[in-house]
DNA sequence: CGGATTGTTGATTGGAGTCAAAACGTGTGG
DNA sequence: CCACACGTTTTGACTCCAATCAACAATCCG
């Protein structure tokens, strides 16, 4: 059994498979920096140990949540794959990271974890950590969830910004937004920006007189109408086309299209 | 006292100050999608609200954690401000997204939050959530922590990929690894990169070629030596300087004379 | 009214995406 | 061991998008 710091070599790794090692909470907490909580009930509590082979998957788009896991051994990437198949890395996890997180809000794994070397990780069953049972745990499951939420728009973000052109970032944060306002309960055709161009760019990683430009292109597009800070989605259809256009998957025959109606005009 | 998805109206927010409103868990539970947990005893369960003005900071950079907040009317912009003076932009929250969970990891809120319109949140008190009494709370701490931990790896790599040109969000991106490496009891100096020029290229939001050329360059620059996936950083105070140029802020002397020496080269 | 902030538009240029090809590494099977 | 295929990494050439600088319009606020 490993203990503070020591990583795990190659012999320690066959010799956890051969004998379905587990490790304590203990361990978990000294490889998460937390090692001053490590007691006598935490060396009780033990978590099995489950190896994960160079470009295995831990977790796969769109599963069901079992278990979160913590990375013992190894490394992993963290990628959500679109429509197009193109598959956009959101980070990579070493010793001690916890994977599937983003799970919480809706008990379904939103992004994929992948092996970049033969690795280890310790599976944390679910029901063991959220024991659903009477109390007041309402709030905490307000708490996991709230935390789901916010990882998710993280990763939507990163996702946002991912895209190559510019026009390509602004659909996508338009849509997210409609998205948002509808879930609110609000139209998801009218949209008020609260934010100026300079944030929205900021948050795009672009220049703010590329997002002025953008939308001047979006509506010559016709995809939208804007008012200053008021913008409406006359074709949704036509944003969503849009923003599926990846790197390395080259613009699509609705983009072209797009684009060359709006210069033509 | 607000029911169901109604929003708060000006009115509303007027006299909810009046009379130093407070929430139920109830609404928060509701306005998060969780309304179906809602009972007798999350009624029973009040938070107080807390109004903020248009521009005015609900959160400042760097301040210790005493509360986790709920949007309960308006809309908030989360940034992260470099040494530079750069505000980059995380993402944006709207009603019922929970605010500074950023901190949950070192107790220290890593980016700001300001009201983008006159708000309100709920405020949640850390020592209700987080009773840190006996038990096996560990486990909960460290989910906590991971959870916290997770956050801040995506502010970071969104800080990664905001950057303007492909040398910054390298150094950036080996900087960052570097760090982590050295909290693992690695050297910091001596990388070896378990993923490929295609999954750096993915994170940073560039062209697989451009890490190449990237990385060429910082060789070029003396900043680092590459064999492959192994990489040396030999220059760190000169990776440092390239990691801090900004966008608006534009290139500094430092940088210009490192790219001039690169093309003189 | 005047100043300040925000938003838009134009001209220019450098940087990066794209396509293409070659060098390098790796693993497989004969 | 070599041959071959496959993936990875690097380099080159070309084009073009977007950053930058600059000027201007619009809006907000005292």
């Amino acid at each position: 059994m490993p203990e503070t710091m020591a990583r795990l070599t190659p012999h320690d790794l066959a010799s956890a498979r051969a004998r379905r090692a587990r490790c304590t909470a203990s361990d978990l907490l000294r490889w998460s920096g937390l090692g001053a909580l490590a007691d006598e009930q935490t060396d009780a509590l033990l978590f099995p140990l489950r190896q994960v082979q160079m470009m295995g998957t831990l977790i796969a788009e769109g599963q069901p949540l079992h278990h979160l896991y913590i990375v013992v051994a190894g490394s992993f990437k963290s990628t959500r794959t679109d429509d197009e198949g193109y598959e956009q890395v959101l980070g990579f996890a070493h010793q001690g990271e916890m994977l599937g997180l983003d799970a919480l809000s809706t008990r379904c794994h939103a992004s994929g974890v992948v092996a970049l070397e033969d690795s280890a990780v310790a599976a944390l069953p679910l029901s063991d950590l959220l024991p659903h049972d009477e109390r007041l745990h309402a709030m905490e499951q307000l708490l996991w969830h709230a935390a789901g939420v916010e990882l998710r728009n993280r990763a939507e973000t990163q996702y946002q910004m991912s895209a190559p052109s510019t026009e390509v970032r602004l659909a996508r944060f338009l849509l997210h937004l409609a998205q948002q306002q509808l879930a609110l309960g609000h139209s998801g055709r009218h949209l008020y920006l609260r934010m100026s161009r300079r944030d929205i760019a900021s948050c795009l990683g672009v220049a703010h007189e590329s997002v002025s430009r953008a939308l001047a292109t979006l509506v010559q597009a016709g995809c939208i109408t804007v008012n200053m800070r008021e913008i409406e989605i006359v074709d949704a259809a036509a944003l969503h086309a849009l923003q599926r256009v990846t790197r390395g998957a080259p613009r699509s025959r609705e983009l072209r299209h797009a684009m060359a109606h709006t210069y033509a005009s």
